[in-house]
DNA sequence: CCTGAATGGAACATCGGTGTTCCAATCCAG
DNA sequence: CTGGATTGGAACACCGATGTTCCATTCAGG
């Protein structure tokens, strides 16, 4: 029950705190701070104690997106291989960040790092790297590329809400969806 | 009484308003009435007169919604051609709804009509007879399509509000990516 | 046992959006 | 012009979310 009275209480309570405003936030936006301490397990007391404001709150969300969202950047080796295998990793890691791809996808402002404005210089270079390898179609922007991945997982996500399907399958038809859509068209 | 012969102001005001709720509530779902009213260069009174709840006024957008596309998806004739063609030519009438893509696929629940659950019979045969010709990837299930449209448009429609790109030339962004996602994979 | 930290509940004020009422101004047809 | 229809503004009550304060409870450690 009363899992957190030991020395670092403080450190995990905040958090509880955020992991459940991600999680309620990604599958509504527009959830109140009430909703947000519930899922915590916490008294909105205590969640006012940790943030005073709202924005307070987004903001850290915000750095605990931009973390998470770094760290599945660094493990699909962006620098690696073709650019289209490395689209194909990428894809495979920001998958696994589940609720947060919503709440990145309809609140842009919340990441400002790597995903924002698409001003990544490694995700730029990939792209560029497979339109000189021939594995990525040269005219589809590194933006529209961005963008591409962003939707489709986006799309991918709510579709497992809705539909039976399982995380694998949906993964699957995912990569192969953005796989098809990046690659080099015949005629 | 009867509603079908009012004098020609009233049935021009209610028609201003729900394009301001569209095109208010396609760029912000969270404006207030207000905001929506002062779009609509009507009173605030006026709009409540006309739609006394909120959800009146949902409702009322949700009807014409669904007008608009019935309307384009009839001029997409989806029966003629291959699958593939007829998406092309529903990704290119789609477009042109313009904001009322962002609010379709932001409030999914304002569209019950042919755009909802993906249960619209002609658009299934549509991607069931380019599964058989060759032209559709039949790894992709009906729902997947479906969700790949919209998740192209909406970002599409994203892409040409962040970015100075012209109409013309997102178009072209869409539907290369979209062909090339539906289209039957090579190895 | 006692102290301080952490928590949660209750109560309160505040604010913005909503829905309603009332009234004055305006417009349009007879 | 006149009367009904239409409109907009002002004021009000209501509600939910927010932010704050206060207090009681619980727990860890000296």
């Amino acid at each position: 029950m009363t899992d957190a009275q030991v020395s670092g209480s403080r450190a995990r309570t905040r958090q509880a705190i955020v992991d459940a405003a991600i999680e309620v936030l990604g599958r509504n936006p527009a959830a109140s701070l009430g909703d947000i301490a519930a899922a915590a397990e916490v008294g909105r007391t205590t969640l006012h104690r940790y943030f005073a404001e709202r924005a307070d709150l987004l903001a850290a969300i915000g750095t605990e997106a931009g973390a998470r969202l770094d760290r599945a950047t660094a493990q699909a080796r962006l620098a690696e291989g073709t650019g289209a295998s490395a689209v194909h990793r990428l894809c495979q890691e920001y998958f696994d960040l589940g609720n947060l791809l919503s709440l990145v996808f309809t609140e842009p402002e919340i990441g400002t790092g790597s995903t924002g404005g698409g001003c990544d210089p490694d995700f730029a270079a990939m792209v560029e790297r497979g339109h000189r390898d021939g594995t990525i179609d040269p005219e589809l922007p590194v933006d529209w590329v961005q963008s591409l991945i962003w939707s489709q997982l986006y799309a991918g996500w709510a579709y497992l809400a809705e539909t039976g399907a399982s995380r694998h399958e949906v993964l699957r038809l995912i990569l192969r969806t953005v796989d098809g859509a990046i690659a080099v068209k015949a005629g």
